[in-house]
DNA sequence: CGGATGCTTGATTACTATCAAGCTAAGTGG
DNA sequence: CCACTTAGCTTGATAGTAATCAAGCATCCG
């Protein structure tokens, strides 16, 4: 009880694991400052020798509770934010109102990235749990690269990456059905949990369905709904917010809930005719 | 008239005019070499003065034809490639093999970004008419960015930019009806047909309905009756690939095209019943 | 002048959104 | 501690948008 966001986290990831030590309680006793090192380590920069030695530079933390909000559209913008725990979403906001999620940011991933293009960030950041985040004001960052060729290079990279992020995005909401996407959304979340050293089968989910939907192109009636017919082929397990993956390697491959559908015209044909003439019969 | 692919576009763009003489004659006597100062001006990267004295930096052009490809999926990456003239696609394939249309690089647009994270593209950019590309080997551009602060910084904004094309890509997908998706790429289209001085009103489409759709994340059948249906609400004039804009306001604020929809319930109800009456008659 | 591509248009299907209740879980205040 | 409220989730019925299937037409090229 003594804890904390990571504790926060852990059981709610892993709840078979009862016995979860140390949750971090960084709202006592929260690290407030990290070292270059460690934000490497975090945003997965191989760190070079020079950089592990270097101990000067370090980069503040701050804490945020469940709702509240880390950056809005228009804010000028001067830093950007590596998670060091918690869950966050990022929210982008058209001409017309719309509002779209576009990222659920956790540990060691980025954010804030949008705004060094007009000196303004083009998105809102909002924890959805507990936070502690990290920040790395980007001229630091910057001139930290003139002195780390590597550390340069490996900026360039992540920013990269984060656009790579986004194609993929694109080439989701451009081809995939809703199943589809649902399935890959489970599959993403659990590779990167398992990646964070949790499991990868069994999770909470930290959004609410709309905000899945509102991620992934989808009303929030057919994110349930297709969730509950992942429960029901029993490739899921789903219970509100709890997720365990029964059949991951099912997900992975999924394009569409109706097998094949390609040669079964004449039976659909005949059937519909008959349901037309039961139809006709009633009325 | 000596040059080239301003003549060889602005006869498609701007076929009211009939008597552009000498087009592309880049073939023959296409620039082989542009100045640090000339790509700054295409990537709208406000130049210093140092920039500009710059003049022992030079880029490499190179030209494609018409259907050609520039780089591949997986294919190493070293360089990054700024358009000098003509109009290309860039196309990502999923693990299923989906084809997805990522973007249509035209004049002053960058591509091949995604391929710094990984040392190897992650999709590839095929010649869409004749094209006039300048190589930017990533190598010489960071090491030109030590040298030039200012154009560090620059670098940065356009990956970021980029970061933000894509950002709204998905918000597009996420959020829009068919209608208002082919409105804002008519917008679009039409917006950076006028930044670089062509008729934003009146311009031939380079790409055909099937690769639109794929961009939009529509068919190409949807693609030709949303168009036709612009057409026909006076919008737009269309034939082939041939576009007027009419109404750009209207384009600009169009969400879907029946009106609001909303307040037609009733009415509604009534018809259907009435047409299934008569359905029922029939029978 | 075919043949090939690309475009348009029509008919039909089906996927997903929308509308509408119930239901669950988690607080909140009496 | 227990109604009571509220936000979130599930499920059903229905409707509408866009995909699919299917011709026919236009344009371009060799």
């Amino acid at each position: 009880m003594l804890h904390s966001e990571f504790a926060h986290n852990r059981p709610m990831n892993t709840p078979i694991n009862g016995a979860i030590p140390a949750d971090a309680a960084w709202q006592r006793t929260g690290k407030l400052w990290s070292s270059l090192k460690e934000v490497c380590d975090l945003l997965r920069i191989p760190p070079s020798a020079a950089v592990i030695a270097d101990s000067d530079t370090q980069f503040q933390h701050v804490q945020f509770k469940a709702g509240q909000r880390i950056h809005t559209i228009g804010q000028p913008f001067d830093v950007l934010y590596v998670v060091n725990s918690g869950f966050l979403k990022t929210v982008m906001i058209d001409v017309f109102g719309n509002e779209q999620i576009l990222s659920f940011p956790m540990k060691g991933d980025l954010f804030g990235v949008d705004g060094i293009h007009g000196r303004r960030y083009e998105s809102e950041a909002v924890a959805l749990t507990n936070c502690d985040v990290i920040l790395v004001p980007f001229k630091k960052f910057t001139a930290l690269g003139k002195a780390h060729p590597e550390l340069e290079a490996a900026i360039y990279g992540v920013m990269s990456r984060e656009l790579i992020r986004e194609q993929s995005m694109v080439t989701m909401l451009g081809s995939l059905s809703a199943e589809a996407r649902v399935a890959r959304f489970l599959v993403n979340l659990s590779e990167r949990f398992s990646e964070l050293g949790y499991s990868g089968k069994q999770f909470n989910l930290r959004m609410t369905r709309h905000e899945i939907g509102s991620y992934l192109g989808l009303t929030l009636e057919t994110v349930s709904r297709t969730l509950s017919a992942f429960n029901e082929m029993g490739l899921i397990s789903v219970d509100q917010r709890a997720i365990d993956i029964k059949d991951f390697n099912a997900l992975k491959t999924l394009r569409r809930l109706p097998p094949s559908r390609t040669r079964n015209k004449e039976k659909q044909a005949l059937a519909s005719a008959a349901a037309l003439a039961s139809q006709r019969a009633v009325a």
